[in-house]
DNA sequence: CAATGAATATGATCATAATCATATGAAGAA
DNA sequence: TTCTTCATATGATTATGATCATATTCATTG
């Protein structure tokens, strides 16, 4: 896990990382940017909660051991905060991986926790930023329900674009495993729904049609 | 939407729905309990946000009209807070509908937000009510990733029980709606496991084995 | 008590997604 | 440039979950 010292461009780093744009100036300067080889372990079950983990690019997993000896992901992360649950704890009950080579920013658990207790404004956005994802896995965790991928596709057009149109902004391979399809199934799906004339695509932008 | 004008019983409340106890004092008083009936309308797409919205008991969803006329569900709730997102909104971006008979508690927003404001208690554990929520949709997300019903079985155990044990407190067709799976996909699966030896079912208590 | 409805449970059939195989195209490296 | 690699894309086969049907048990209510 090597440390990056370089001074921090944080307008890079909210550009590829949006979330980031939340952290107040004083946590900024205390941030340490971290890289990560793939299949680098970024702490353990049983570690103390000593810093905030941001992704900005690559993937990082929250997983678990189970008894019957295999691991269950709890959480994969493409982007954005991890384990934001873990402040309120004081260590940690979950492992965590690089699962590919992975960049993050770390900061201090103890100054974070001062800043949501100092700064009302940093305050009110962490909520804010919580209450959003609460509200996308939501919808995300619905879409998983559906048993087509037909639907998954229509409901993901309908919950995460406006006007029956969305842009993707991700590879489809990556899209698929968001709507929780083998890539071959979401390809076969697109090509069904255009072919039946049920969806336009153009790129990246998908449209439904009536 | 009849509003019940009994003074309300906190620690039954509290006992059905535990998320009601994260309400501070001044709050509780400005609490309005209602019984709405299957089909009733909570609010609309559009409606101004007034109240903030704790189903105690039966079922409230969150839906939007797709383009193609179909109803997409953003979210199913059985207890717990609704549209949290919407204290960052002056107006709702989806509708809500009572689907069986449902009992619910309204608290008038902008007190919410005072209370928020004001009382640092509330907000750091409406914060980290909001994380562990994240933190389970998140688990629950890459459950439902998982193809297999036993696959999905295990995870549940993992991700929600301790050393590779969990209780279920819901009935089987609820957790097999969780699961994302028919209740009769459920069924055969955990006799399938039981029969292999690979789970142990005591009544509502089910074991890992290894 | 009887009756009604809901949850639990299992069987049979069918639709569909996973998997494995294969091919093409685009991007990046040597 | 050529070579390599990965994303995109489609075909064939198989496994498995959805659906429909049917009992049984349990709880609630008249």
């Amino acid at each position: 896990m090597k440390k990056v010292n370089d001074t921090l461009d944080w307008p890079a780093l909210i550009a590829a990382q949006p979330a980031a744009g939340l952290i107040p100036e004083p946590l900024r300067e205390m941030a340490k940017r971290v890289d990560a080889e793939a299949s680098e372990t970024l702490f353990r079950v049983g570690d103390p909660v000593l810093h905030v983990y941001l992704v900005i690019s690559g993937e990082a997993r929250l997983t678990r051991l189970g008894r019957n000896g295999r691991e269950v992901i709890l959480q994969r992360s493409r982007g954005g905060f991890i384990a934001e649950a873990s402040l309120d704890s004081r260590t940690y009950h979950c492992d965590a991986i690089a699962a590919e080579p992975t960049t993050l920013l770390l900061f201090p658990t103890a100054a974070f926790r001062v800043a949501l207790g100092a700064e009302p404004s940093f305050c009110k956005a962490w909520q804010s930023q919580l209450a959003r994802e609460v509200r996308k896995l939501r919808a995300q965790c619905e879409r998983l329900s559906l048993p087509s991928a037909a639907d998954r596709i229509n409901h993901y057009i309908e919950s995460e674009g406006t006007d029956g149109a969305v842009t993707i902004n991700q590879s489809r391979k990556s899209w698929a495993a968001e709507l929780g399809l083998s890539h071959e199934a979401l390809y076969r799906a697109l090509r069904r729904m255009q072919d039946e004339g049920v969806l336009e695509v153009d790129g990246n932008r998908l449209i439904s049609k009536p």
